[in-house]
DNA sequence: ATGAGAAATACAAACGTTTGTATAATATTT
DNA sequence: AAATATTATACAAACGTTTGTATTTCTCAT
């Protein structure tokens, strides 16, 4: 494998002459970068990032941990890092926690060794505090969180306007003629699920409906918990749902279908995230679109001045709701 | 940031006689080892990966290169080739190519600098052959191919089994008694689309139907696609589709439903690649597990037979037919 | 022609490991 | 007790860059 020291002898240069060229430093006489850079190319040369990295004491990877990567909203937001870190020259190393504290505890420990510019983090469902970011990660590597932030970790931050999101869907739910509106609020005690539940209790308010705490159920957003706990709200009276996630909102369908209600002529709905089939379904399925990508263009954002020593401050990313069939009656 | 030689000059010992110890090396007096280690963890001591890396002259990092992330495919089976490599302490970098050429060359050359273990990639749509690969990296670095491959490159390959999947898909629905049998073929001439369309030709054959080129649509397989062409199907007198891939599928019911035709009733269809919307769908839409997480293992495993010297060879994954509402009438 | 200043390049150390070889310390044999 | 074998650790180079400083070479004004 060729190196620069390569190079260099064979030209009758210093490495660190031809370090400078192959980096384009003004130091260099133009003619000779020129040639330097023709010779690396005639010779095969690669340049050798471990060594680059090792010297300049950090590395021009960064590190992504996310829950898992095979869902839409994280495969998105990944696919907006990756579009600005790599339009800054730098690459992503990915890790899945399956929502596993140990798994992110290793993810951490992985990039501490690697050094890595920087690290994107959405937390893992057993994460209760960001202790383990503090003490494996300290603040030697800037840290942006996305989605789902420690509440108690300080550091830039970009999440959704849950609030608002929830607040569009309740809304529209309300407008549409349903009445009884209860719903699946998420059993993880994150900002995002607090929020979803406050903006869907403001709608009730600013609509002039009493909130009743006993159609709200914390629980999983799975599609099994979502059927079960829409059962019980059905049992209850209820007419519509808000979910604060999609698959428990396919199985709240699931559930008024086997009640022996139509969707949305009998039972409204309007679940969060708008996963791929939320409009391919039929009712297609009303949903809050979280902008994924957008976010993940905005952490990278957040990053990138940061390194530059710019002052960086969290983002909130709107969310979009998209209206379909089955929250129109 | 504590090194190695710091723990050293604390202890009285060599940076060597450290770094055989914290590797568990047995040239080290086990006492000696036990004490270094626990002075290690007391002074918070962190392995750079970057250094180690270097010296070893080569990295612990592979690299995953994939058309999208974004894809139940694609997600799916980088999760079975991470779950593999971090067993056996490696981690992956992913890159997208976004079915570009000219992404695909980046990615290959980002990780040839990166100087990496092995490289996972399943090619860009745009690729027409493997001749970038063998010109950035040569064999310098141990390359694994699954699911889309270069037929004239060499080396491990893992694909799915595409003939048997179309032929049971195809075969499904002649017993069901469909008969009249289109296929959305795909446009793009790898092997897996060919072998595809082979098992559909052999399925019909098996059970005495002629084979009509004129029911074969050769295009992309994006919903559109899929739309127009099953249009011309059902133009053309087919009472159903075996489709090469879920998304084309779905615009095939779309398409049977605008033309008045009830879905499995007069119409029935199977997909490839068992999207997650196509057992969420109504009716669900039979389709073609590809076992992706499968694959990822297989390739994973190939690769860590590769690098302790043992011979290798291709594999092939068995492809699941999953018999579902839209192929039953 | 000479000296100052600028431009171009050389020198050398450093990043933090790993690893082959050498040496010191201990154990074993005769 | 001396010679040998074994074990434990030290020494030193190397991996391929980058970068601060020193040196040489050139340019230009005096």
């Amino acid at each position: 494998m060729i190196t620069i020291t390569d190079i260099a002898h064979a030209m009758g240069y210093t490495p660190s002459t031809v370090s400078r060229a192959l980096a384009g430093s003004i130091r260099v006489k133009p003619e000779t970068r020129e040639a330097i850079v023709r010779k690396a190319y005639e010779m095969g040369y690669e340049r050798n990032a471990l060594a680059a990295n090792l010297r300049k004491g950090h590395s021009d990877t960064t590190g992504i941990i996310v829950p898992n990567i095979n869902r839409e909203f994280f495969s998105n937001a990944i696919g907006g890092l990756e579009f600005t870190l790599n339009g800054a020259g730098l690459n992503a190393m990915i890790f899945q926690t399956h929502e596993r504290y140990d798994m992110e505890v290793k993810a951490l420990e992985t990039l501490k060794e690697h050094r890595v510019a920087g690290i994107f983090i959405s937390k893992a469902l057993e994460s209760r505090d960001g202790s383990h970011i503090s003490r494996i990660i300290g603040n030697s590597i800037p840290v942006v969180q996305f989605d789902r932030v420690f509440s108690d970790l300080n550091g830039p931050k970009v999440v959704n306007d849950n609030f608002h999101g929830a607040y569009m869907a309740t809304r529209q739910l309300i407008i549409a003629g349903y009445r009884k509106i209860g719903s699946l609020a998420g059993n993880d005690f994150s900002e995002a699920y607090k929020e979803r539940l406050n903006g869907y209790r403001q709608a009730l308010a600013d609509e002039g409906i009493d909130y009743d705490g006993s159609l709200v159920f914390f629980d999983s957003i799975t599609r099994e918990t979502g059927y079960a706990s829409a059962k019980k709200a059905i049992a209850a009276g209820c007419d519509a749902l808000y979910s604060a996630g999609d698959f428990s909102a396919l199985g709240a369908i699931e559930a008024a279908r086997d009640a022996g209600l139509s969707v949305p002529k009998d039972f409204g709905i309007v679940g969060t995230g708008d996963e791929a089939f939320a409009s391919l379904m039929n009712p297609s399925m009303s949903s809050i679109f979280q902008n994924p990508y957008e976010m993940g263009r905005k952490a990278a954002e957040i990053f990138l001045k940061q390194q530059r020593g710019e002052q960086v401050e969290s983002a909130v990313v709107p969310m979009e709701l998209r209206v379909r069939e089955s929250s129109c009656r």
